[in-house]
RNA sequence: GGGCGCGUAGCUCAGUUGGUUAGAGCGCCACCUUGACAUGGUGGAGGUCCCGGGUUCGAGUCCCGUCGUGCCCA
């Protein structure tokens, strides 16, 4: 036994970090079978960003989980991952070494970058390949990926490092590519020639999932189209007048008795003279404006689907690069109309609808002024610009958007798993029913992972894209822009009747929804897999349930006919005390590792796992403190309990306050089991923690005089002492590891995070049982209570001497209070006490304190 | 517009299938240096459980509605 005398919680992490380290206290027994696993699918924090509280918040969820079932006897799988793949790291390589990529240079394997840091402004980015480009990359988010980890570490997070993954390794790389091309086998990814919705800026495609409407300003236009017949002119308002060009037919509700004449008719386009057809579709919103609207190929998803439904011709305008194209539409055929056009031609939208607007003013076929409204407007969730929809080839992988049986299939999957809290599921079933399309996992971007496919090229030198060339699972990972498909030479790239590398790459969310078989090593090591998948837990945001969560399933379901985990555990937000979200534009972010410094790393994991799973939650240096007094009290009273007296191991405690506190104590235990078998951390966390106030308060003020003596009933004391303390440091170690294992250190051998959960067999192991343990309890501590008000009242100190006490009680609490006479008497300096017996379930006492001098 | 949360003490929240007098911590006030702990201890004040109906012997809890607030989707 080595109890310090004066026990602190100062740099306890950098020496119990090390240990467990060294001792590898974490490590994943790769031996174990499924069932004793226990397999944590972690979200891997993006690199190119900073750790913040909302991190610590969640991850700390996650690992008490971790630690409980690691003490239950699991073997656990908890990998780390680093997301260094994707856009914000792209743009980082970009700046900081003063390189962009180019997946059309051959690589080069003697390129060192002109810059590290401190590029010059007028510096002209160096163009590289795609793989010194990669290597860069895994340069630099080598250095974000040591601040991660040391965070992580610091915060006591039972990870296992040897399991550490990065989706952008060689590994990962891999396993997205090996699943993508499994999935193109079995039809489940295909390519398409479709409209795409299209981010100007970063010139590339995005997918539903990526989406966010944002409330923009905009105006009703309303427009005349005359009827071909010379019949007069039909309005229509529209927010987006430089599409007319574009316009391919009008629409209006079937039911509409105004426009029910006109179906099947034509009309003239303004300014352009194009003859479109007036089309019926229930989607037109009778009360929307004039109830009969423009299509255009495309102003918005509704369009597509006109487009579609009524097999209309495709008539796009607006290029990849956001401008009208240059050359004059074939379809403007009049030389007024060509004119017209000539003013638009490559100017951006909002150019082009000004102008447009002026030519439509002049011609009298815009009525009044424009009439301002706000309306939402689809963004990339990353852009700051409205996206256009274009015509391009992509990627796709089913989900479900366009097939009901996949649809229905996937709804079913969420099912199967156990949501906490319950109610998130209604997030994944709302996301799954409102699907419109299929996944589109193409990127027009250099940096990720590349589609690992060449096309052939024919004799003209046109590309065969319903033919591409694949490569063998085991040539994986590959970059088309370097590596040659098998049968062809380099030489052949972009000859006539060579190949071509598929130039796109795939989007962040098609490699990141194969964490499981990533951190399992699926292609590369079935065994290890077999033993951890499908995971017991995907611990995220709500936020991501319609990205990670979803892609996760949807690739699960395809290549293992399984969902990837059992329990999915959504973590809230961290807003700040006026209940904002936090966030670092709002300059509110507070950073963790001053909160370790300041409080210890216990004490911010205390504020984490007393927030209830799912709920917003509020920063609170307040509760870090009473986390900090917690872990003290810790190392207090286990240093009593320790220091009181020898015990010895084979006898069981006796006394009946004794196993009546043990037995409470039982009651926790099986609380804190069940919440956490629910994976309700903080329920355990506040059951434990209560008991334990209880008990320092309490409990141990009762016995201390009675354990410092000799004898049976000391022994009892300071045997239950022992038992209560051992398990109370088991039930609070998932909560605050590090002060836990240090009063562990001081008594036990071993880490207490390999230990035991602890069992109410533990406690009450050769005891004889005490009947109604709370009621006896309550009635001494209710005695007691009296007793320290009436000396708080009279301004005396606890120690003041009692003189006489009499108390009114049921005969069956006196009883209770009697076997703990003495320990009542010394804990209340009671000289002398009575009992009445009265009917009354509440104890009262009449207190008269020893005349002070 | 649809879906899902939340509304309990000044603040942050708990309240498990309905069950005596609604709890905790922080903050506030008063007192106490006692042999594990002043990084402490003891006690106190403080609530119309958003509002209105309903079910029930009994509602903070279940049902309906209103209001406020937040998130997701359209």
């Amino acid at each position: 036994m080595n109890v310090p005398e004066k026990p602190t919680l100062e740099d306890l992490e950098p020496r119990l970090m090390q240990r467990w380290e060294a001792e590898g206290v974490y490590r994943f027994d790769r031996s174990a079978t499924r069932d004793s696993v226990f397999a944590v699918d972690t979200p891997p924090p993006t690199v190119s960003g900073s750790l913040h509280m909302g991190h610590v918040f969640s991850y700390t969820h996650t690992d008490t989980l971790a630690r409980f079932w690691r003490m239950c006897g699991k073997s656990v799988f908890y990998p780390m991952g680093w997301d260094d793949n994707g856009l914000p790291t792209e743009r980082r390589v970009q700046n900081y070494f003063g390189v962009s990529c180019d997946p059309s240079i051959a690589y080069d394997p003697n390129f060192t970058p002109p810059f590290r840091g401190d590029v010059p402004k007028d510096h002209r980015a160096v163009a590289i390949s795609r793989p010194n480009f990669i290597a860069l990359c895994e340069e630099l988010t080598h250095q974000d990926e040591k601040v991660f980890e040391d965070l992580f570490r610091r915060l006591g997070l039972s990870v296992d490092w040897s399991l550490l993954y990065s989706t952008i390794s060689d590994h990962a790389r891999k396993t997205s590519q090996a699943a993508f091309l499994r999935n193109l086998s079995r039809g489940e990814a295909y390519a398409q020639e479709a409209p795409t919705l299209w981010d100007v800026d970063f010139g590339t495609a995005v997918a539903q999932a990526e989406l966010e409407d944002r409330e923009r300003p905009g105006a009703y236009h309303s427009i005349a189209f005359s009827r071909s017949d010379g019949s007069g002119d039909v309005m229509i308002a529209t927010t987006r007048p430089e599409l007319i060009p574009s316009c391919v037919a009008l629409v209006a509700h079937p039911d509409d008795p105004r426009y029910q004449p006109l179906f099947g008719k034509t009309v003239k386009t303004p300014l352009f003279g194009v003859e479109v057809p007036v089309c019926a579709h229930e989607l037109a919103q009778i009360d929307k404006g004039t109830g009969i609207a423009m299509i255009c190929t495309f102003g918005d998803l509704t369009d597509v689907i006109w487009w579609r439904e009524l097999q209309l011709p495709t008539r796009a305008v607006i290029g990849r690069d956001g401008r009208l194209v240059k050359d004059t539409p074939e379809w403007i055929t009049t030389s007024a109309g060509k004119d017209a056009y000539a003013v638009l031609a490559g100017l951006k939208v909002n150019q082009a609808q000004q102008k447009i607007v002026e030519q439509l003013r002049a011609s009298g076929e815009m009525h009044g002024e424009p009439e301002k409204i706000m309306h939402p407007v689809k963004f990339y969730e990353k852009g700051d610009r409205p996206l256009e929809i274009v015509t391009s080839r992509q990627w796709y992988i089913r989900n479900g958007g366009r097939d009901e049986s996949l649809r229905a299939a996937l709804l079913c999957r969420g099912g199967e798993l156990a949501w906490h809290p319950d109610f998130m599921q209604h997030r994944y079933s709302n996301w799954v029913e409102g699907l419109n399309g299929d996944w589109l996992i193409s990127r027009q971007r250099y940096f990720g992972v590349p589609l690992p496919l060449w096309y052939p090229l024919d004799a003209n030198g046109e590309p065969n894209f319903d033919k591409p060339l694949v490569p063998n699972e085991s040539q994986l990972p590959i970059d088309p822009s370097t590596d040659v498909p098998s049968g062809f030479t380099e030489g052949q790239r972009g000859q006539a009747n060579g190949f071509v590398g598929e130039s796109d790459v795939m989007d962040t969310w098609a490699t990141s929804s194969l964490t499981p078989q990533i951190a399992g090593r699926w292609i590369e090591d079935p065994d290890l897999f077999g033993r951890m998948f499908p995971m017991d837990v995907r611990p995220q945001g709500h936020d991501i349930i319609r990205t990670w969560l979803f892609a996760t399933t949807v690739r699960s379901h395809f290549e293992h006919d399984v969902m990837p985990w059992r329990n999915a555990a959504l973590s809230g937000w961290i807003l700040d005390p006026d209940r904002k979200k936090m966030s670092k534009s709002k300059g509110n972010v507070v950073t963790p590792i001053d909160l370790f410094d300041q409080y210890g790393s216990d004490a911010v994991r205390y504020w984490a796992a007393s927030a209830r799973p799912g709920v917003d939650t509020a920063f609170s240096e307040d509760q870090m403190k009473v986390g900090r007094k917690l872990a003290t009290k810790l190392l207090n009273v286990t240093k009593f309990a320790l220091g009181i007296g020898d015990v010895d191991p084979s006898v069981a405690p006796s006394h009946a306050i004794d196993v009546a506190m043990l037995a409470r104590l039982a009651e926790v235990v099986d609380d804190a089991t069940r919440a956490f078998e629910g994976f309700d951390y903080a329920r355990a966390l506040e059951r434990t923690e209560s008991f334990f106030w209880w008990f320092c308060d309490d409990y141990v003020e009762l016995v201390k005089t009675r354990g410092y003596t000799e004898g049976p009933d000391a022994a009892s004391a300071r045997a239950a002492l022992r038992r209560a303390l051992s398990t109370l440091q088991r039930l609070l170690a998932p909560h605050i590891p590090f002060a836990t294992e240090e009063v562990w250190s001081w008594w036990q051998n071993g880490s207490i995070h390999t230990s035991t959960w602890p069992t109410r067999g533990d406690l009450l192991d050769g005891t004889s049982t005490v009947s109604d343990h709370n009621a006896h309890l309550d009635a001494v501590c209710a005695v007691l209570a009296v007793i320290r008000r009436t000396k708080t009242e009279a301004k005396v100190s606890q120690r003041a001497e009692v003189e006489h006490v009499s108390v009114s009680a049921t005969k069956v609490q006196i009883d209770a209070i009697e076997k703990s006479l003495e320990d009542l008497r010394n804990a209340g300096a009671i000289a002398n006490i009575e009992f009445r017996v009265h009917d009354d379930a509440v104890i009262t006492a009449n207190v008269r304190l020893v005349e002070s001098a």
